[in-house]
Formats: C-alpha cells, structure tokens, sequence
DNA sequence: CAAGTTTATGACCATACGGTCAACAATACA
DNA sequence: TGTATTGTTGACCGTATGGTCATAAACTTG
C-alpha cells in the first residue's frame, strides 16, 4: 500500500445507500453521490467503479444492516407472534417518522433495478431468501409442521413487502397495522 | 376545430403506459416515447404536455383498463374465494408470460420518488382505494361484519401488492402460490 | 377561394449527465 | 533520500437529455 484513503468506507457507503434509497437508482445522479459522501468523482470512481457498482454496493450494505437488524430481531428472544408484529411496526414506526417515504431500498430495487441487472437481481435474490428463513425458522419454533412454516414465511415477506409499497405509495397508516393484524391471525395462538 | 388529429389517443396512450410500465419514469426517455407511440415530440407536447404530464396520463389510463379489469372481476359473479385466488394467480400468470416482469405500473409509481409529484401521489391513493373498496364488497357478500371485511381488503391488497414485488424481484414463483393460499385461509369458508 | 385555427414536423437549444484523465500529494519501502 | 505505488483533485469530454419553436400542412367556416 501506498497512500491510505482519506475516508471511511462504511460510512461512505452508507451515505452513498441513504441517497439511492431516497431517490432511486436513475433519479440519483453521480453528483447527487458526490455531494453525500464528501469524495470527488475521481475517488468514487477509483474506490468503487461505475454508478451500478455503487448501486450494487449499497443494496449489499442495506443487505448487512437493514436487513440483518430484521434477521437478528427474528433470531432473538421473544414469541414468532411478538417478532412479526414488531416487523409491521417497524414499518408503520418508519412511516410516521417519513424516513425514506416509508419504504425499502430492498423492494424499491426490485421494482426499479432487478429486471435490468442480474447482479442486482441475484444480491435481491439472496436477500429474500435470508429473509424469508429467518422468519421460518422463528415460526418453525411454534409450529410443528416445516413446510407450513415455510409457506407461512413467504406469505409474510409478501405481506411486508406490500405494506412498504403501501406506505410509500401514501396509503392509510391503518392499512399497514390492519395487515399486521390479519397476518397474525395466522399464526398460531400463543402459548403459556 | 381545424387540422383534425392523426392518431388514436387511446391507442397512443396505451403504447406510453406500456414504456413507462416496462422501464420506469425516469430510465424513460422522450425518445422511448417517441419510437413508441409513433408520434414526433412537438405532437407528444402539443396533446399532452411533459413527461411528468404523459406519466400521470400512463398512470390514469393503467388505472382505467389495468386496475377496472380486477375491479370489474370483484364486482361480477363468483365467490370471494375464488375472484381473490384470481387476483393471485393474474400475477402468476403474468410473471410466467414475463409481461413487464410480472410488475404493476401502480407499484412502480409508488416507489418511484421522482415521481413524488403530488398529482401522481393523489392518482396513487384514489386507485389503491378504488381497489380496496372493490375487495371489501365482494368479501361483504360473504362477511357479516362490516369493519371485518374493510382491514380484510386492506391486508389482501397489501399481500398483493406484495407478490408485484417478489415477482419482480425474482422470487421463486411458489411464493405468490403460499401467499394466495394463506390469504383465502383468513376468508370465512366456502358456503353452498 | 380566403381567412382563421389547429396539428405535424424536425431542426434546434441549453444543460446535465456519466465517465475520464493528467497532474499532484501522501505514504511505504529500499 | 529516492523510487514506486496508491489516493486525490478538478478540469475536461462526448453525448443524451427534456423541452422549444418557426414553418408547413390540413382542416373549418364565411
């Protein structure tokens, strides 16, 4: 090695994720990255590659904090009732504070990027999957039966999904909790 | 009236709504829309005005045709059961046939930020509501209680609009089939 | 046919875009 | 200290963008 960077590189990529989950893949423009991270283009472009590289960079990053911080809240201490509920609050809680419109750079990627680049699709891919297994596995816990977990798991990353395009399309708040209630329904009852 | 037009509006229209459906607000160029309605650019302004107004009028015309043919479908004969299997299985269907990546133009405008224009977000609102009413009424028929049936809808539109997302995302395709199949677990059983 | 009105055409424009590069600075190592 | 290596800087580039406009064409009405 010779110079060492000027700059830490988690916090820049999470600067450089904020902007692209506000804004969008194509509504964000290098100089729009320029500005949040402090670096010149030069930098971005040395340290990173080209604006997809970036792109796939922060939904990595979204991947490993958002994401997991969900993953680990299902991998924690309390009831699969108690875990799916927070995971619509945590919803409805982002919603009230207008953080990013309410909505998930995971979901808003699917729907702007997945069809158009595979590396964008696969990183989408694995994330639900993990997704998806954390929440079974929670659920696995109260019911017996592991296909039926498994079900369970992608009918609620459905529901989760749907009520983050709720919350950003500026449907009504209660929507959200009225999703979060009926998805509880369908677990079963709680025990002691 | 003098020089009398030279295309179809609707047809027109149709053929902008399906760009903006397939790539997006912004990855749409005015080029795109050119090549596709066959239209020069002046005559694009002159009819309909900028791109932000040909959106709104893409978005309109989705909700005419698109979002009416699933309200009509709740509207006419059947059981609740079946027209909310059928909402499903229209994403299925479409995913397999690849049309626009299995995705709905009313999801991609939701999460769309830089169409954040107010006139888009109002259209959003007025035809998520539109579609939840349609849902309520037809689980109405079957459903005494009236507050029952409206967070019903509510959380069927969100599990729905949540297959939009996984489809495109690239999900497995067995998940839009757990998702329909847990959603008609929460309808009251099938009568006579 | 003449005047008036709307539509169609495509050349044109300013700008904003993603991306590059040569020069310079800061370190490691010999 | 000298050389190699990497990081930083900001000017620069070709192009594609959304949008405009003067002119010509197609009609209605008198």
């Amino acid at each position: 090695m010779a110079r060492p960077r000027e700059f830490d590189e988690h916090q820049v990529i999470e600067s450089l994720m904020k902007i692209f989950w506000d804004k969008g893949y194509e509504a964000t423009t290098m100089q729009d990255l320029v500005k949040a991270s402090g670096l010149l283009k030069g930098s971005l472009y040395g340290a990173f590659g080209d604006k997809q590289a970036l792109y796939l960079a922060a939904l990595k990053h979204y991947d490993r904090t958002r994401i997991q911080a969900e993953i680990d809240m299902f991998n924690g201490e309390g009831s699969a009732r108690q875990k799916i509920a927070r995971l619509f609050d945590n919803v409805i809680e982002s919603t009230k504070r207008g953080l990013f419109g309410g909505g998930c750079l995971l979901c808003n990627a699917s729907l702007e990027k997945a069809v158009s680049d595979k590396q964008v699709k696969n990183e989408i891919k694995t994330t639900i999957r993990r997704l998806k297994v954390a929440i079974m596995d929670a659920i696995k816990v109260e019911q017996v039966n592991e296909d039926q977990a498994g079900s369970l798991a992608a009918f609620i990353v459905s529901a989760y999904f749907g009520t983050r395009v709720l919350a950003k399309g500026g449907a009504p708040a209660a929507m959200i909790g009225d999703t979060r209630d009926h998805c509880l329904q369908l677990l079963p009852r709680a025990r002691a």
